[in-house]
DNA sequence: GCGGTATATGTTAGCGCTGAGATCGGAACG
DNA sequence: CGTTCCGATCTCAGCGCTAACATATACCGC
């Protein structure tokens, strides 16, 4: 019953309140017998703590908030599937806010999410407006920043470089024996990630002695439809790549439809590489060519970190969850 | 500063803390020459409320609770999306718990949402074992249970007919001109909904004199790996279909790939057609002929009818927020 | 048998906020 | 001019829990 207090318990129980809070946290040493007669009280009436009286007095809850730039991109659920992996079995429970990918918003929930005092914050990336930062460092929580390592967190990152997985795709694009190389991507002033990947795209190719021959971005997020429209315009002006960089599987997917409709052989006229390793690649009639990054795992990940102590460690900590290459049959 | 309370400011405006409460929560007649002090003494110690405060002082939060089956079946994530859309602007916090599509799980999660005093809980579907429809019906909060409406709410339904929109899948499959129409499906015993619209399929083919002339179930989750591999399995036994339903467009697009794989002619030879209206199956090569259900809407909805009173309604609701076919190019 | 050390429990004072009712000036009214 | 009424504010007692400290009992070695 709703309405069963700490103080209903000890009293069934015989014992004082105290003893009833310390049997629920298991804290401190209490005789078996007690704790057996508290907890058949607990059962008895039914009692549930309320977290927010617990709040306030320990001035610390078992929230854990996330903030998450978006929904849409099957990228953050994944992630947050991760997090609630490594939620699962611990009393902690997860509160989300969408950033929509604007650092203003974010400082706006950040604020509203530690009006809980959370006993940790989760967000991505690293770029937070000053105001973000100084809260996060007034108040005592551990931070994880996730899904990037490029550069310096605030407590710990746990990601992967995402400059090093442009690297990558450049050098087994030239492995492959391509050489007019072109890219395809979205609007990345919100996506710093994908900004990333295309620098070290460019970098790997340079250390070739190659340079991007063509791309074309769509103005706006990543969608197959916008992956599609896209290709198809970079196809049009310039026939004479031979393989295309995505800027992320969605991206690419749609890049594939172009090609089936318009019927260019893949990868024998043109060869294609996207960035995320999702499922729906895998499905194509030829599986992707792609780098799989592991969200799940960063998710998980960064919350097992996270708990592993309530104190930031003197040092910012980096995690790198990695990536691999997915051969496919598309590059 | 985390640590400026009520008292802070209410020292600083020069008035009780009563008053800054009341300016705070727009509650009760503050005289505007009042309402300025405070504020100004609000922004200028930072003042960030403490809800855990709030809500053991007025028994009641800014929590929403949110439990959803599952985070790795798209439809979810865009829910949520809906769900955050709605909320938006407001003070109210989604806290979220992953069920995966277990009663029992749904129950433990439940009590511990429950125990921070959430405003209202949604949830999914109409099944929740006893106890957790007493803890519902405890606790005073307002509840909607998303996705169905074909059964009594608690509180309020949101969502769509699938009895319904199984008849029409049937219908428009008939309509087409098929007879031969076989089923792709898969495992729906987490899954009532699917087996709804296998319900309505069925009726909707009995109306017309016919039946399914054959199926073939996938015994896992949809995706699109399944489904590939399930109309695969399909077309080996049974040649003679001239049309394919499946449980949802997950399942339908792995179908679509079986066939570019295979080289079966889409919809010539064989007709494909979905549930759900996702981007991906709008981006083939041929538009997917499916059910747009309005996931979104859903989420969105259902948190608009909740926020607009903090009772419920002596009679349950019921919110259709309908279906429409996509005819597509695949049947 | 005494201090010392554990183990097990009780007592007390809040945590920061809200709700109910009390208070208090001034406008409206007969 | 006294009464009523209303807007604007204050006072005060908790909400249900936890932290810190106090207490009580048992056991130990010397």
């Amino acid at each position: 019953m709703q309405t069963a207090t700490l103080a209903h318990v000890a009293r069934l129980a015989a014992v004082s309140e105290n003893t009833v809070s310390r049997v629920i946290r298991n804290k401190g040493p209490i005789a078996e017998e007690t704790r057996r007669r508290v907890l058949a009280a607990i059962e008895q009436l039914g009692y549930l703590p309320n977290r927010a009286a617990g709040a306030l007095a320990s001035s610390s809850s078992l929230i854990i908030g996330v903030l998450l730039p978006s929904l849409s991109n099957i990228v953050f659920p994944e992630v947050l599937r991760g997090i609630h992996a490594g939620l699962a079995d611990t009393l902690y429970q997860p509160m989300i806010g969408v950033t929509d990918y604007d650092l203003d918003q974010e400082q706006r929930l950040l604020a509203s999410l530690l009006a809980w005092q959370p006993a940790a914050i989760i967000t991505t990336g690293f770029e937070h407006t000053q105001a973000s930062r100084r809260m996060l460092a007034n108040a005592r929580v551990r931070v994880a920043e996730l899904m990037d390592i490029d550069a310096r967190p605030i407590d710990v990152a746990v990601g992967l470089s995402h400059r090093s997985a442009g690297v990558a795709t450049a050098r087994h694009l030239v492995s492959r024996g391509y050489r007019r190389i072109g890219y395809v991507g979205h609007d990345w002033t919100a996506d710093r990630r994908a900004a990333l990947r295309y620098e070290g795209l460019c970098q790997g190719l340079q250390e070739a002695g190659l340079s991007l021959v063509a791309e074309q971005r769509f103005d706006g997020p990543s969608s197959t439809l916008a992956g599609r429209d896209t290709l198809a315009r970079l196809v049009e002006g310039d026939a004479s790549v031979d393989a295309v960089a995505f800027s992320n599987d969605d991206m690419a997917v749609g890049g594939f439809m172009h090609c089936l409709a318009a019927g260019i052989a893949v990868p024998g006229r043109l060869a294609l590489f996207g960035f995320n390793g999702l499922e729906i690649g895998q499905v194509l009639p030829k599986p992707l060519a792609t780098i799989r990054s592991n969200r799940f795992l960063i998710g998980r990940v960064a919350v097992e970190k996270l708990l592993e102590s309530g104190e930031r460690s003197a040092e910012p900590q980096v995690i790198d969850t990695g990536f691999e290459i997915v051969a496919g049959a598309t590059a």
